[in-house]
DNA sequence: CATATGTCCTGAGAGC
DNA sequence: TGCTCTCAGGACATAT
């Protein structure tokens, strides 16, 4: 499930294609329903062919290529997408291919599920996606201000509030489980009682967390369907401290067990001991 | 406006 | 063995 990491992960991966121009756009044939492109596909492909890639950029969760012109090629890979220039984990889930007039460049979309999009926008559009505020900003991005600022006043639960996009870009239900825990807060305090204290530990869990699993380059989880191409997985499953470890030790406090919640219809993973609301934030041994 | 719930999709795995 | 069922969750639509 691309997330941040994930997605800057790929981002990086692609940014050899900055400096080439769009030769050709092809959709394979497949048998899967497909996959949802914006505007229409005879105009998305008419206004992709001869444009130059000029940068590429993350926000959130969505990959975001800025095109000579100032179209933006924006691709939101959801649950199973793949952003990639070659070695898709097969054929049969490959949704979009974007040759390159230089030999052997290309852009690949890859999509098991199907439930990504992709999106043809001129620069105003997606300005006006941003400024309407339906992308928050990127987590990466945020000062501890502005984190308190964008989640602060909701009576949601932490965990679920982390989820929204529209009031932080980047963080799914992954990396919210491993940022509360590292940041010692438990998934289910509303955002409106949090203190000032909690807001800067959340702060600081949250650069953590996903600096470190962008070093990391992704999670890879059981399903697999997470890859850098060439069959390489990303490395950060390794050091997950309480997603998908429910029943099993807390490595932060040795006692736990980790527990498996579910906030709004998705998992939530949490030691009870060193996430417990109230609890003085110390180390505990 | 804020918040909650249903929906899309495919493949893996469980259970019979 | 082969079938049916459940589950995973990102983002949006719809309901309250």
């Amino acid at each position: 499930m691309p997330e941040l990491p994930e997605v800057e992960t790929m981002c990086r991966g692609v940014a050899p294609l900055v400096g080439c121009r769009i030769a050709a756009v092809a959709r394979p044939r497949s048998r899967l329903r497909p996959i949802q492109i914006r505007p229409d596909w005879a105009a998305f492909r008419r206004r992709l062919v001869g444009r130059t890639v000029c940068a590429v950029r993350r926000l959130g969760k969505r990959a975001v290529f800025e095109l000579d012109g100032d179209d933006r090629l924006v691709i939101e890979p959801r649950m199973t997408g793949l952003v990639l220039l070659a070695d898709p984990p097969n054929r049969s889930h490959l949704r979009l291919v974007i040759a390159m007039q230089e030999p052997g460049r290309q852009l690949l979309f890859w999509d098991q599920r199907g439930l990504g999009v992709v999106q043809l926008l001129s620069a105003e559009e997606f300005e006006s996606s941003l400024a309407r505020g339906r992308i928050g900003p990127d987590a990466l991005g945020v000062t501890p201000e502005i984190l308190r600022q964008r989640l602060g006043a909701s009576r949601r639960p932490i965990k679920v509030a982390l989820l929204d996009q529209h009031a932080l870009a980047g963080v799914g239900n992954l990396y919210a489980s491993e940022i509360l825990h590292r940041a010692r807060i438990d998934p289910a305090r509303a955002c409106c009682r949090l203190r000032a204290s909690d807001w800067d530990r959340l702060h600081a869990a949250l650069a953590d967390v996903l600096h470190e699993a962008v070093r990391a380059e992704g999670s890879t989880l059981r399903d697999g369907t997470y890859r850098l191409g060439a069959n390489r997985t990303g490395g950060h499953q390794l050091l997950h401290r309480v997603y998908m470890r429910a029943g099993k030790p807390c490595l932060q406090c040795g006692g736990g067990p980790i527990v498996r919640i579910v906030q709004a219809q998705r998992s939530t993973f949490y030691c009870p001991a060193c996430q417990k609301a109230g609890r003085k934030q110390g180390v505990p041994r």
